[in-house]
DNA sequence: AATTTGTGCAACCAAATAGTTGCGCGTATA
DNA sequence: TATACGCGCAACTATTTGGTTGCACAAATT
């Protein structure tokens, strides 16, 4: 089963999850009360991203507080790197280029 | 049907297929060439990253050259851009503890 | 004009996904 | 000790996904 930082914040319930637990930790009903779903379904996402890294569960007594790994979405951040510089630098210089070639094509 | 960014980076493929046009617009059969699967098979990925606005199909007699939008990808930087801060902020706390701990350990 | 080439699109299929319900196992509390 | 609570896990379902095959259409080539 294909489990990345990429699939996992492919879904928008599960982006929004990292939203609350990066503020705190939170055990599953608590999160699940934020949205309007089961405790079932949000476990199924904490599940999810707890097998990529991007939760780190933490067992107090009965309960299970999730704890977000802001580093793990630096994989993200690298990925985007690449096309960070692009979209800097390509902007003023080839816009010229591009829109003249267009007009002599015409 | 959802179409967003995130859902369109998940797919490995479809990163590949945006690593490739990031350093030239391509065709299809082009980009299919680069990959053991079918033109097809790509022609749905082109679609999914056309439908999200991270391509730009621009036709040109009978081929069809997708062209990367990398502006579309600030959306993903965007979103992380909170998370930076967070992963910035505690580096700078960690950083002492971890280079001390790497001085005791060697 | 006939053929080849580059495409998109629709129909179909297997696998993955998001969600539900029901259960069992520990931990707290009475 | 008995009961309530928090949780993970398994089974089941509906939907989405990635892929294939086959077709039609327009542009190039002969």
């Amino acid at each position: 089963m294909r489990r990345d930082v990429f699939q996992a914040i492919a879904d928008p319930t599960r982006r929004a999850i990292i939203a609350l637990i990066a503020l705190q930790a939170m055990t599953p009903n608590a999160i699940a009360e934020h949205f309007d779903t089961t405790r079932q379904a949000v476990s199924k996402h904490l599940q999810i991203l707890t097998e990529c890294d991007l939760l780190r569960p933490q067992q107090q007594g009965r309960e299970i507080y999730y704890h977000l790994e802001v580093e793990k979405l630096k994989e993200v951040d690298q990925w985007l790197a690449q096309y960070r510089s692009i979209w800097e630098t390509r902007f003023s210089q080839l816009d010229d280029v591009l829109s003249t070639l267009k007009q002599n094509t015409k």
